[in-house]
RNA sequence: GGCCCCAUCGUCUAGUGGCCUAGGACGUCGGCCUCUCACGCCGAUAACAGGGGUUCGAGUCCCCUUGGGGUCACCA
């Protein structure tokens, strides 16, 4: 670990006690949809800023007009809320400040650090590619770098188009920083070309664009992936030339797949999409809390956080430098996403207050067209508890509407296995079944303990192990293999609805 | 290929020279519990990429090799 912890440099220019005000960005694409690697960084930057007492700016870098529409915005603002990341201002719109990204290119070339290129892109390629196949460096040659003013005019005047390059400094020595989280970075001015930071249609590029925004923004700390640090290096030059102080950065580690790739939509489909968890039943926070743990740990064995709690353990110190692997088998049969994921999402689940459980079962249920109003007055009771019955083996709140739907619709279906291994190997219990009903009927109350005992009766009458009609309720009464205590499942369905689902156990040999 | 970054169980990770015969979590496999399954609890499995240094002592510092990743656009 080098330098990690050294403050000083150029990147620090204010003491800590006249630290002004911390103010990060998150700075999306519209995508159409949040990336898993993207509500990552959102969630590491909204974590600093709530850490530090500082501001959140959510800006849309929207200067690609292709993908930016109304829809593909909202996809990543609703991801975010989503989420429960909240930012305290914007979005801004990148597109709405070209003027000053342009006034700020018209300043470097003033100041002699930009110059205007005339090399066409046919050119340019044709270099790069031979470059390519010659296994050398790939720069820009300088062709246009010492241009004379009577050249550009009369290049200019013969109507060949321009892009505006930013001049690197000839000489010796490095640019760099200081990276919260991977130390002293550097890189000899040598290595870096002259990049282009405004096209011939005066369209200016992300790498200015970014760092002019970040300057009105007044952002103190960027925090990004490492698939910027080649463009970090270039950026400090730009803050330099413009005289702007340099911001604090912080690159996080990637996450990529098993086989090492990164992970996008493409190649991994929806996976890695926000959406996609939502979708699924996943808890918000939970998602979060399983993100954050992707390249960041407290330096205890804690693993599990409340907001509050990992606002409060949280630092950039403590992210860590290699990349992460999002451990996901396509076609899993067992598990959808990463099984640490839906690990915490189960930890969550059967932890968290039944009645925020019931909150989001409700908003699924509703769309599953399974929601009573009275679930919500007078069966509220009844619907809290049957959620906190059931809860224990589930994983997501989708659960609920699956494995659980016995306790909430008759239109449930049964398990093959469980009706093979314990319905349809007792034959008997077309019999049984509705005698037991009756049984139930005749009882002065019915409860789980009087369920009980008059199973265990009927059982001992008939010579036969308890489990056989036990378990065969089960698969009559749920659907289910497995689940709660059978007794508590009768309390739960109530009386009638057991009766009537016992009565109705012959459909289940035809 | 140039430049940059990285390297501990299958996965997420702890580890800042002696507390490491390497800890935790997820997964996996056993066991207890039990009407089933789960939870819970108990136990097991499994890692310092390789080679050189430095040091009394190295997972921890240095170098090399190997491996992986990022990036090299008039995309963001």
């Amino acid at each position: 670990m080098k330098n990690r912890h050294t403050a000083g440099g150029r990147t620090c220019r204010f003491k800590e006690s006249s630290m002004p005000e911390v103010r990060v960005r998150f700075p999306p694409s519209p995508t159409g949809y949040l990336h898993i690697g993207g509500a990552r960084t959102a969630l590491l930057n909204w974590l600093f800023a709530k850490k530090t007492g500082g501001k959140l700016i959510l800006r849309i870098e929207d200067t690609d007009e292709e993908r930016s529409t109304s829809a593909s915005i909202d996809g990543i603002l609703d991801g975010l809320t989503w989420l429960g990341l909240d930012w305290d201002e914007g979005p801004y719109f990148q597109s709405e400040f070209a003027a000053d990204h342009l006034r700020a290119a018209e300043q470097l070339i003033q100041s002699g650090h930009a110059y205007k290129c005339f090399c066409t892109k046919e050119e340019l390629e044709s270099k790069r590619d031979a470059a390519m196949t010659a296994k050398v460096d790939v720069k820009y040659d300088g062709t246009c770098r010492n241009l004379s003013s009577k050249e550009i005019e009369a290049r200019e005047k013969a109507g060949i188009p321009s892009v505006i390059r930013f001049k690197v400094e000839k000489k010796e020595g490095v640019v760099g920083y200081d990276d919260k989280v991977l130390g002293r970075i550097e890189r000899r001015y040598d290595d870096i070309e002259d990049f282009v930071i405004v096209r011939s249609n005066s369209k200016p590029l992300y790498l200015l664009c970014n760092v002019v925004d970040d300057i009105r923004d007044r952002i103190t700390h960027v925090i990004r992936g490492q698939d910027h640090m080649t463009n970090t290096t270039r950026q400090v030059l730009l803050y330099e030339a413009l005289g702007a102080p340099v911001p604090i950065f912080a690159h996080m580690p990637l996450t990529l797949d098993l086989q090492k790739r990164k992970i996008s939509k493409r190649s991994h489909g929806e996976i890695v999409a926000v959406q996609f968890y939502r979708d699924r039943g996943f808890i918000p926070w939970a998602l979060c809390n399983f993100l954050v743990l992707l390249g960041w740990n407290p330096g205890d064995d804690r693993e599990i956080f409340s907001r509050e709690e990992l606002i409060e353990a949280f630092s950039l110190e403590r992210i860590g430098r290699t990349n992460s692997i999002f451990n996901y088998r396509k076609d899993d049969p067992k598990f959808f996403t990463d099984p640490k994921a839906i690990a915490i999402n189960s930890h969550y689940l059967r932890t968290m207050p039944i009645a925020e459980i019931g909150h989001m079962v409700k908003k699924h249920f509703q769309e599953q067209r399974l929601w009573h109003d009275d679930y919500d007055t007078s069966r509220r009771e009844w619907f809290l508890a049957t959620l906190e019955l059931i809860r224990e083996r589930f994983h997501t709140i989708n659960d609920f509407s699956a494995g659980g739907r016995a306790y909430f619709a008759d239109d449930f279906a049964i398990d093959p296995q469980s009706l093979a291994k314990n319905i349809l190997k007792h034959p008997e219990l077309i019999g049984w079944f509705p005698q037991l009903a009756e049984r139930f009927s005749a009882l002065q109350v019915f409860d789980k303990e009087s369920a009980e005992a008059a199973t265990r009766e009927m059982a001992e009458e008939l010579g036969i192990k308890p489990g056989i009609l036990i378990n065969g309720m089960r698969t009559l009464l749920t659907g289910q293999l497995a689940g709660p205590g059978m007794f508590d499942v009768l309390a739960a369905l109530g009386r009638e609805k057991v009766a009537t689902r016992l009565k109705g156990i012959y459909r289940l040999y035809k």
